[in-house]
DNA sequence: GATTAATATATCGAAATGATATATGAGGGC
DNA sequence: GCCCTCATATATCATTTCGATATATTAATC
């Protein structure tokens, strides 16, 4: 599933021009998919080439001209091609964990910053969420904005309870097994 | 935080060659960060040029040769540099999700197939993932982990919790407001 | 008057992926 | 014995994507 083929379905909901698409990233694939002004515009240029969708341009008043993409008839065919291929499987790069594997490495006053930063992110991202489910939604969009919600509140819960793992100052103890991580109590302790 | 920094970080851990830094990315920073070859060969050229690591040849019996990479003083303070940076925000792409975001384009039938393939292959990383918290294990290690544990478990109650909303053959309904996602019963209603 | 933010398109170097090539040895199936 | 697959090991390369940058207009804020 890459960006061509994203932009594409995007223009099944509506008529948009590149920086609309972009902004449609943000507000329909958002958090779950991203893409770049680097990525859109090329994608655009490759799908008008197909066939795939046709291009309009738009004088506007008090804004500078836009050209408007249309998916065409052919396009449809294609996105609905595309979306019965098996997805490829989830990838995710975080820092924040990449950095917290090396928790053993910072003073835990720098990582307690970090985590209370994440949290506050997460909160706010939930809060955002939890807005925008108080509207009439498609089911698709309906359910994957609650997906997101579900393991924004999932990782809030389990940095709370989990914290002091990397925050203790007796960071040279391992940790053995512990009560069995969210199954239980949720909070893994370190003996 | 690059592909080149996380090199060096798996080498804080234990000298090792190209191969073995692979095989470490799947064991210590998968599911929230991966590599390939085609990133982490040439990462490791840079890091020698730059005086970061060292490169030992080293010849084995019935196994092909290996380039054994150390890192240096000047790697380690690079390394504890580069972990103070503030952590860029999280990436994910979720085909999974892209998908189900159309998910009024698609048979309710073949929805459900995904659903299932979707929780078959959550629910065998979550099993993983516990089977390796059951040993003795770096703090920071325990945290991730049990991080990424928590959130499959919440994906797999979510999914269990909501599969409805998408694989309900009105799909032409909007779903209006709900009962509130996970802070509540977990159930997002459909009007 | 200056700066920041939003709208709008586009390019480009750098980073990363995913596929492929090459080579050796072990183990299993037939 | 022969073939196939898997694990070990290094490396390259086309394609994709990111992130920064450039350009231009209008509105708002300071």
């Amino acid at each position: 599933m890459d960006i061509r083929t994203l932009c594409l379905g995007l223009l099944t909901l509506r008529e948009s021009s590149g920086y609309e698409i972009k902004k449609a990233f943000e507000s329909e694939l958002a958090p779950f998919y991203e893409a770049s002004f680097g990525s859109i515009y090329p994608a655009l240029g490759r799908l008008t080439e197909e066939g795939l969708v046709s291009r309009t341009e738009q004088a506007q008043e008090k804004r500078p001209d836009k050209k408007v993409y249309r998916i065409t008839s052919a396009g449809r065919l294609a996105f609905l091609d595309a979306l019965a291929e098996p997805p490829s499987r989830d990838r995710t790069r975080s820092d924040f964990l990449a950095i917290l594997l090396f928790a053993d490495l910072l003073p835990a006053r720098h990582l307690a910053g970090l985590i209370d930063e994440r949290l506050a992110a997460h909160q706010s991202a939930a809060r955002q969420i939890k807005s925008e489910l108080a509207a009439t939604l498609p089911a698709g969009r309906r359910f994957v904005l609650g997906h997101a919600l579900a393991l924004y509140e999932a990782a809030i819960a389990y940095v709370e309870e989990n914290r002091h793992l990397v925050e203790s100052e007796a960071l040279l103890a391992k940790a053995g097994p512990g009560s069995g991580s969210g199954s239980g109590s949720g909070r893994l302790t370190a003996p």
